[in-house]
DNA sequence: AGACAGGGGTAGG
DNA sequence: CCTACCCCTGTC
């Protein structure tokens, strides 16, 4: 998303729409209200959500202090592509690699006056040369696989399996691991039990959850699905934030 | 200025 | 469990 004065412009796949917060409103423009809910997941049952979740002082604080944080439901695909970006690299490389990218094998698209390149859709990343251009490096073989082993029904066809299903299928597909399919799972295809470990995680889980021992991820994911539950995702989401936030390198 | 480390992981040893 | 992997960026 982009930010131009006070508007969000969002670009989903061929698609441009804009929202902007106004105390009492959303305001938005270009697409509907049933997908502008669908892609916030506004139809979530938040507070019944947040209730769950809050299992002790230390996510209550988080909670308190990042209340209002949603877990939007973005497109598979580029969910899918924009994590296989996302290993060893940070936010403005992976910025970086998605614009190339869009540039590179997307068409120009605009609203008002905004333009933006959309997302290539599946099937449309087949040139490998092109790919490693977009400064994508090691990540591009998966990229170009990718390309050729995922469809929109193949996407699809996710949402109808288990979460041990779904994640396992993913994690078929080279260069998705443990953390990656999570993330897709949890930010696209509304598995809110998903509970990515990074590293980020990783840090406020030993510290606040196991005295600062040091604990393997497998056993981590296990401690997350068990304690959060169903919603562990949005657990997941505070605390994670809260990291960030609070422990900065 | 140029070298170096490390970043929202994964695959392969 | 350890490390290389591409490339960008921040640091010394």
């Amino acid at each position: 998303m982009s930010k131009v004065e006070d508007w969000y412009y969002i670009t989903v796949r061929d698609r441009i729409f804009k929202v902007r917060q106004s105390p009492a409103y959303l305001e938005f423009d270009g697409v509907s209200k049933e997908f502008l809910m669908y892609y916030f997941a506004l139809d979530e049952p938040y507070s019944t959500i947040l209730t769950q979740i809050n299992k002790d002082p230390h996510i209550n604080s988080a909670i308190k202090r990042y209340y209002g944080l949603r877990i939007i439901r973005q497109d598979p695909w580029e969910c899918l592509i924009s994590f296989l970006c996302s290993s060893a690299a940070n936010i403005p490389k992976i910025t970086l690699n998605l614009e190339m990218l869009s540039r590179a094998f997307g068409k120009k698209i605009e609203l008002n006056e905004f333009e933006q390149y959309s997302f290539p859709n599946p099937g449309e990343l087949n040139n490998y040369e092109q790919i490693l251009l977009a400064k994508t490096g090691f990540r591009a073989k998966y990229i170009k696989i990718a390309n050729s082993l995922v469809s929109e029904d193949f996407l699809k066809s996710l949402r109808k399996l288990s979460y041990g299903e779904a994640k396992q299928t993913l994690r078929n597909i080279p260069g998705i691991g443990d953390k990656i399919a999570d993330c897709i799972l949890l930010f696209s295809l509304g598995f809110t039990e998903a509970f990515p470990i990074d590293t980020w995680m990783k840090k406020i889980l030993q510290k606040l959850y196991f005295k600062n021992k040091v604990i393997s991820n497998k056993e981590l994911s296990a401690f997350g699905a068990k304690y959060f539950g169903k919603y562990a995702g949005y657990a997941q989401q505070f605390l994670y934030i809260f990291a960030r936030n609070s422990m900065a390198a």
